[in-house]
DNA sequence: CCATTGCGTTGGAGCGCTCTACTTCTTATG
DNA sequence: CATAAGAAGTAGAGCGCTCCAACGCAATGG
């Protein structure tokens, strides 16, 4: 920097300026001290920058999971929107384990990032607190309930109303549900399945099977239900993952899918737009959450708000070609077992 | 930092070498520091200690694909390596646009990265090695020939050999390839194809049918192959995501898998392993050539080694339920199609 | 008893930038 | 014509740390 404000025999504050496009800056100097820097082929130093600004135009995003396509699709929500408010992003992940994720907070809180946006935490709620009291905080996927930090959920709520919508309108009222167990989510979509089969009057028809959202407990969890018998009309999946299992097992067991059984699934994940799955799901704009976060992080940033706030996206449906009406009269089952 | 040495009544340089668990320290002055700092919930600077330091014990790497779950695992197996090492990772991502990644790259080194890390980079050479010649860089999944960046590379030419040998050893004779066409490692899958084929002396019966990496390119190819007839007994696919493509259509086309057809795909994604696909497939260690190229890296910064290096991960085979031996007589091919 | 060694410690000079307050020069204003 | 207002540029004090040379002090050896 120094050599380069002698180059073009201008004072280092000069150089500095020009550099951060400040518009107090003459043009004919501009160009001098850009030649300059061009020339020694100068690149100013983000950590100087940083250290004496006070400022990193960083955020750290704690994503769990770099192999689950969803947190990538909600990386690149944050990619995007940060992008564009000229933030850089620092990621990090946890695996899952709560001593990681400490970790790396840590590490953020040490790099000095301007905020942060945690992807489904499995951190202690006052833990995450301590955090938010040094800097702005945005929790995706998880509902802490806290004065502190600004929170972006989908509406599981909605999600499962609208899968098990769309079954009954399509006549179906033997409706299964194989649940995701303890895994991200798994709770409230399967409340909300319930929910939702008592606001149809079928309240007394519910019933969860457990899963574990993997491919493998989507097949036993079909086989347990043929076992059981008698089989239901259609299966609400916790996630596409579980349903490809499901499907799967379902034609091994000789159910066709539709005719005999209509399967939705949970994510709208890459999977179930395959064509040989073609799975009928509900999908969560994740990328609109990495969005959402963001902003509802800027927001703290320049100080536009002070108040906590907690935002929904809503999923949606879409159909493919795993449900279909349910059929008039079922054929004999001995028929198809 | 001033007010810990305050508090424990020593130095501040003193408080530095705590910090940095420098072995030179008395027991005694750590456990002051160490206490102070804890009672003032003291967090080191890391911007002040690698401005000061000139190191920033950070590794930059540079994906082209969050979604792309090669890259996730690649991405692991650089994570877990230089978690080891105490190094930081900073993930960047291109999204295969060259203007895109020239900037991340001068944004790492902004940053002052230690080190970079080239997963399949766009990038021109010339680029590439305008920046070798400022910090270590190791390239992986694309072979540069250059006097400045290390590489490592999958072994394309024995994976693709494996598939043939594979099939060969089944029977087959009659293998089309279904390649991905200006995709990333296509060319050397397809010239390995072709030399594996003319290796075992079936030259005159290669033929490569043209696709992108896609399912969609996947079920077209399958479509033109059983259109121009006859259906060749085998079919080597470049990528697992158009071998599901070329199943699905090989099932619409009322061809059995692998009665009829025998299917190899590639890269052992979590696809492959599905139930209902249960691909014989292609493995690539990816999270090995994360790590190898962690350590190729190091090997750099720590000076231990000053001639450039190419370093080579093997693939392996994975049979699944995809591949059978050729039937001994051919059905008559208008009853399958 | 003095020189030597090594450990534990310290002061102070940077690292490369930003920021505040200030100067200088130009131009508009009553 | 004096003065205020603004625009362009500058000096210098930090930002919070590391690193180097030097220092005091006890233990060792001749």
């Amino acid at each position: 920097m120094e050599d380069v404000a002698r180059l073009a025999g201008v004072s280092r504050a000069l150089v500095s300026l020009v550099i951060r496009e400040s518009p107090r800056v003459s043009e004919r100097s501009r160009r001098d001290v850009l030649a300059a820097a061009e020339r020694l082929g100068y690149r100013p130093n983000v950590l100087a920058r940083n250290l004496a600004s006070r400022r990193t135009m960083t955020i750290g995003v704690l994503l769990n999971d770099l192999h689950n396509p969803f947190f990538a699709e909600v990386a690149d929500g944050i990619l995007a929107a940060s992008d564009r408010a000229g933030y850089r992003v620092l990621f990090s992940t946890g695996r899952c384990r709560p001593a990681a994720e400490a970790r790396a907070l840590e590490a953020f809180l040490e790099q000095r990032v301007d905020g942060i946006v945690l992807v489904s935490p499995r951190l202690p709620v006052a833990r995450i607190e301590a955090v938010a009291a040094d800097v702005p905080v945005v929790a995706v996927c998880r509902s802490l309930r806290s004065r502190l930090v600004d929170t972006v959920y989908n509406d599981e709520e909605q999600g499962a109303h609208l899968a098990v919508d769309h079954l009954v309108a399509l006549g179906h009222e033997d409706i299964v549900h194989i649940d995701g167990g303890r895994g991200a989510g798994s709770a409230p979509r399967r409340a909300a399945y319930l929910r939702a089969m008592h606001h149809h009057g079928l309240g007394a028809r519910a019933r969860v099977v457990g899963g574990d959202f993997t491919e493998l407990s989507g097949m036993r969890a079909v086989a347990g239900i043929v076992r059981a018998g008698p089989v239901p009309t259609a299966l609400f999946v916790a996630n596409d993952l579980s349903a490809a299992g499901a499907l799967s097992r379902l034609d091994e067991e000789g159910l066709r899918v539709p005719a005999d059984v209509s399967v939705v699934g949970y994510d709208n994940t890459m999977l179930s737009a395959m064509h040989h799955l073609s799975l009928t799901t509900i999908h969560q704009p994740r990328d609109e959450m990495g969005r959402i976060a963001i902003e509802t992080l800027l927001e703290r940033l320049d100080r536009s708000r002070c108040e906590t706030v907690s935002r929904a996206v809503s999923p949606s449906l879409v159909v493919r070609a795993t449900t279909a009406p349910v059929a008039v009269r079922r054929v004999r089952p001995t028929e198809r077992a």
